[in-house]
DNA sequence: ATATCCCAGCGT
DNA sequence: CGCTGGGATATT
């Protein structure tokens, strides 16, 4: 019986996973057009799913034996835009991660329409420490905001905006905002939703409340959905959020800000699609014809370079200065490197210096707050037994495991604890040694030095709680802490008005990570940490003490000058003479399975595939066990791929990893290989 | 994601 | 011989 052939095919993306190696799209047939960028329900294979429509085609282009399903229903007309279609392909193809995975990413999860329930943005809950200042701007600030605004090139333009800590880089990107067209949308993205608090009190100091939409995976269901849909019908304005927030269906962008743009958390690394944020939102711009700004204290290697290229422009601020009171020493807090090594020569066994001791008491007398910097948590790096010296492991994941309290050691990262009185796997000895300093040691020691101070913790453990930064951060600003002890996370873009002392406690263990970004990122880190006591207009000069065995280290002095030309200099020829980013490219693929033996063959059939190739110009490393080598009783191998060439993967390359078998990782631009 | 098929391993 | 569980498989 023939067919009228007055229907339509569809072609739709299933929100779901299909093998790279397979197309990534379905036809169906429906009785009329339905606009690309629609949510629709499809049979798939004895189910049912959603998908997005992609494309329309007349019925008379399909051979006459062929079979179509129709389309099960239409859930919504035009539910994403041809800009986010284009987007999810982009994120798709550059990082090898199925198309309806990708998209799902766009889609929120929906709720039943009902009135959704006050949002924190509502009803302000002030933080401390921010009065809505009024901004008079300082003639660079003003230069810079004019390059901002000014360029009227078609083509996106991209900023990286250098400046210090306070040398008012916010005021920078409000001012910005303001001065774009009036109906346009701005996004920031911040590294972490811990910062999205500070962040909206601030513009919320400048734009109407209302127009304001936090973007990021903590807030409910129903207020996520209702700010989609008003991010969606050009409501909100202003986008505050975290990496994802570059999925939200913003309508006309004109402004994206990446701030602290250096973190590494806007690289999703644990689960697909494994995108950097900042790549995206570089896209997005583009889509948008929108400008984008990458502002930090100690911009990454990539934007640096991208400056370097010409691909970006350099916007630097100087620090901010009280007009009246110029006084250029203040503007960057005093730095000292302390020798360690010294310190054990006169006897002095304690993880703090004299020097540091000495002005901690200082600062306690006078009432000024302190910051003890350490990159490590718990009581210690690892523990040994006394016995045999054998390091005590995670009997799930062979990790050291670390000293607790009253006996019980604990892995970081599974929940695995032993018992009160734990055994050496190897001797059966029941003494153990802790090697290396970790926060809570610390905190235990300077709570032994100074009795009367009020001390606090802010580290993993301690910050679990979804309100516990919020509180520390409030407590920390009245003054009811003294000494604030913690790993990088107070590293992060919080203004603390009054810090005087910050202690890096060991800047050596901040070197020891064996990867190929280990020097930049502890020269972040230093910069970073050091720039949280730097006030302008404060009545003291700010100090950072650096405790390390290694003085005659360069990376410390380039740190303490906050040198970053000749710090990049170094490390940019370094990367280049080995082909690491941002030069080269690297793709880590990881295969995880039980069974080891499989996990072996497997990571060595893929190793023989990619290197018999024998492609111009690109590396592949043997097999190694991953950083994690096993996870919850699955062992898991890399093979980590480096091409000369940053800009393309060679099709070869390429067409082996849309073919990997199920099992396989792909992370394109990982954040590290060890 | 999920239903289905296939086969190994086991008990009757 | 039939039942069960695990793993592979294909999806318009």
């Amino acid at each position: 019986m023939p067919k009228k052939r007055t229907a339509i095919i569809i072609d739709v993306v299933p929100l779901t996973r299909i093998p790279l190696s397979r197309n990534q799209s379905f036809s169906y047939l429906a009785d009329g057009k339905i606009p690309p960028g629609s949510l629709v329900s499809i049979p798939l294979f004895r189910r049912k799913v959603e998908g997005i429509v992609i494309g329309n085609r007349p019925d008379f282009e399909r051979l006459g034996s062929i079979e179509l399903k129709k389309i099960s229903e239409i859930i919504e007309r035009g539910f994403l835009d041809q800009r986010q279609i284009k987007l999810a392909k982009f994120i798709s193809d550059y990082y090898f991660s199925p198309l309806g995975i990708v998209m799902k990413s766009f889609v929120p999860k929906r709720v039943k329409a009902r009135t959704v329930k006050m949002s924190g943005l509502e009803k302000p809950k002030s933080l401390l420490g921010v009065e809505p200042r009024k901004i008079t701007l300082t003639k660079e600030q003003l230069q810079a905001i004019k390059k901002i605004v000014t360029s009227h090139e078609p083509r996106a333009t991209s900023i990286l905006l250098f400046g210090p800590a306070g040398s008012g880089k916010t005021e920078i990107y409000i001012e910005s905002a303001k001065k774009l067209g009036k109906n346009k949308q701005v996004l920031i993205l911040l590294p972490e939703l811990t910062l999205t608090p500070q962040a909206i009190d601030r513009y919320g100091a400048h734009f109407d409340r209302k127009n304001i939409a936090v973007f990021h995976s903590k807030i409910s269901k129903g207020e996520f959905y209702s700010n989609w849909q008003k991010i969606k019908s050009g409501e909100k304005k202003i986008i505050i959020g975290t990496r994802m927030a570059v999925f939200a269906p913003f309508k006309n962008l004109e402004l994206i800000v990446v701030d602290e743009e250096q973190d590494m958390s806007f690289k999703q690394w644990d689960m697909n699609p494994r995108y950097d944020a900042r790549k995206v939102a570089e896209k997005l711009a583009e889509l948008h014809d929108a400008k984008i700004i990458f502002g930090s204290a100690t911009p990454s290697l990539e934007s640096y370079q991208k400056v370097l290229d010409k691909e970006s422009e350099l916007v630097e601020l100087p620090p901010l200065r009280i007009p009246d009171e110029p006084k250029k020493d203040y503007d960057y807090p005093e730095v000292a490197i302390v020798d360690l090594k010294k310190e054990r020569w006169e006897k002095n066994r304690s993880p703090i210096s004299r020097k540091l001791r000495s002005e901690i008491a200082y600062a306690l007398k006078n009432n000024l707050q302190t910051i003890l910097f350490i990159n490590r948590q718990g009581m210690s790096r690892f523990s040994i037994c006394a016995n045999c010296k054998t390091v005590l492991r995670c009997p799930k994941c062979e990790r050291a495991l670390i000293y607790d309290s009253g006996g019980i050691y604990k892995c970081a990262h599974c929940a695995y604890k032993t018992s009160a009185t734990p055994e050496c796997s190897k001797c059966k000895g029941i003494v153990f040694e802790n090697i290396g300093l970790g926060t809570q040691k610390i905190e235990k020691e300077i709570a032994d030095l100074f009795q009367q101070a009020r001390i606090a913790r802010m580290d993993n453990q301690t910050m679990r709680d979804a309100h516990a930064h919020e509180k520390i951060y409030r407590d920390f600003a009245e003054k009811k802490i003294d000494i604030l002890i913690g790993t990088q996370m107070l590293a992060k873009g919080w203004d603390l008005p009054n810090v005087a002392l910050i202690g890096i406690i060991d800047a050596d263990n901040m070197l020891s990570m064996p990867d190929f970004s280990a020097n930049t990122k502890a020269f972040q880190n230093i910069v970073q940490v050091g720039g949280r006591s730097n006030r302008p207009g404060a009545k003291w000069r700010g100090l950072v003490i650096i405790q390390t065995f290694n003085p005659q280290q360069k990376i410390f002095r380039w740190a303490a000058e906050r040198n970053l030309k000749e710090f990049f200099e170094v490390e940019l020829k370094e990367r280049q003479e080995l082909h690491m980013p941002p030069f080269g490219k690297l793709i880590k693929l990881i295969f995880q399975h039980y069974d080891k033996k499989k996990v072996e063959s497997e990571a060595n059939a893929v190793f023989e595939k990619l290197s018999e190739k024998n492609v111009r110009n690109v590396n592949i490393a043997e097999p190694q066990d991953a950083f994690l080598a096993n996870i919850r009783g699955r062992y898991r191998k890399q093979i980590v791929i480096k091409t000369k060439n940053r800009k393309k993967i060679p099709d070869e390359i390429g067409q082996i990893l849309r073919g990997l078998p199920p099992g396989w990782i792909i992370d394109v631009d990982p954040i590290s290989i060890t």
